[in-house]
DNA sequence: CTCTTGATGCGCT
DNA sequence: GCGCATCAAGAGG
């Protein structure tokens, strides 16, 4: 059968650099997500890279624990993380192995699939707003820690597998400080994003909680 | 459009 | 206990 090029797989050795060459090379790649109803698809348009060696904002800063151990595993493998008591967020593990670094997938065009998408995001009404946003695309892509750890770089018929897809131009790649990230993790400038694209998700700088 | 706030679970110190 | 890689609704401009 023939394969477009811009459907073939990407390897596992796409992952297997440092994460900050792998991180704005994920712009403009397609992931699949295959759900029991059928494939969503989604178009990568912003994304966070976190170093867990030198990034005091990784998760895997401060050394492996239960929730974050798959960050230390293989490269291209999903870390899926539930945050603020409702939501869930979506990484890719990105290696050398050992360096339990990962990108967190921040927002992305639903390119197929859109009415499933919009059956799991049912606060969602404009197309650009279903995964704009960690947990929106969570939500969309219906994701949550039962397919942590799971093997995105495998044809095998599991949840996920990502597509080489039309990277944007050199020249539309942005990058500045990640959002939410706040204290000696600021600095990094390892939010990467599309110029332009209406379904990369509003920036807000990081705000401690004020006490009530 | 922007800004504020409540909702909520759990990993970590 | 504190604080989080957040979202959605509501108020105000």
């Amino acid at each position: 059968m023939i394969t477009a090029p811009e459907r073939t797989p990407l390897a596992r050795s796409f992952f297997d650099r440092p994460v900050l060459e792998i991180a704005p090379d994920l712009l403009g790649r397609v992931l699949v997500r295959a759900t029991d109803d059928g494939p969503i698809e989604l178009r990568l348009t912003e994304v966070e890279a976190y170093d867990g060696a030198n990034d005091p904002g990784s998760h895997s800063y401060r050394g492996r624990t239960d929730r974050n151990a798959v960050m230390f595993g293989p490269p291209g493998h999903t870390y899926v993380y539930f945050t603020y008591g409702m939501w869930h967020c979506l990484n890719l593990v990105c290696g050398p192995e050992g360096k339990a670094s990962g990108v967190l997938l921040r927002a992305g065009e639903i390119v197929v699939g859109a009415d499933l998408a919009r059956a799991h995001r049912a606060a969602s009404r404009k197309d650009s707003d279903l995964a704009q946003g960690p947990a929106r695309l969570a939500t969309a892509l219906s994701v949550d820690r039962a397919l942590n750890g799971a093997d995105a770089c495998s044809d095998d018929g599991g949840p996920f597998r990502i597509l080489t897809g039309t990277p944007p131009d050199r020249a539309l790649i942005r990058s500045g400080p990640r959002t939410g990230v706040g204290g000696d993790g600021a600095v990094h400038p390892w939010r990467y994003w599309i110029a332009d694209d209406t379904t990369v998700s509003p920036y807000r700088a990081h705000v401690p909680r004020k006490r009530r």
